[in-house]
DNA sequence: TGGTTGACGACAT
DNA sequence: CATGTCGCCAACC
């Protein structure tokens, strides 16, 4: 199985209004350090696969040759009901897998300022 | 075989 | 917080 094709099954397995980085691929893949070729991977993604729900380590979308599928992405995420702070996906409420509404709810205060 | 290319990430400035 | 640098990696040529 070639990394790209792991890329995408996993991938697809990320829930509606969650989001992972692509260094957590790269790590739940058994390759803590591949997150670029994960983005690379992602680049040549199958149109049904949710690629939309992958950002970087900050949250944020990352620039791609064609800016126009950031647009996009970031369309999705909200349809999805992902809120965003200042461009950026509050990781610490969506995050997958694990303690994604736990957090969103405020009990370990990400935006208690 | 060896070099290039990105939807990355950790750090230093 | 906003860049720039550098290391890393799979896929392609």
């Amino acid at each position: 199985m070639s990394f790209r094709v792991e890329v995408f099954r996993l991938v697809a397995r990320i829930p509606r209004g969650r989001v992972v980085t692509y260094g957590q691929i790269a790590a739940l893949l058994g390759r803590p350090r591949a997150a670029r070729a994960v983005g690379r991977a992602l680049g040549r993604a199958p149109g049904d696969l949710p690629w939309h729900r992958v950002v970087n380590a900050r949250g944020g979308i990352s620039r791609r040759s064609r800016p126009s599928g950031m647009l996009t992405q970031r369309i999705r995420l909200e349809q999805e009901g992902v809120t965003l702070r200042r461009g950026r996906v509050v990781l610490g409420a969506h995050a997958w897998p694990g303690r994604g509404r736990l957090a969103a709810r405020g009990g370990l205060g990400c935006d208690s300022h």
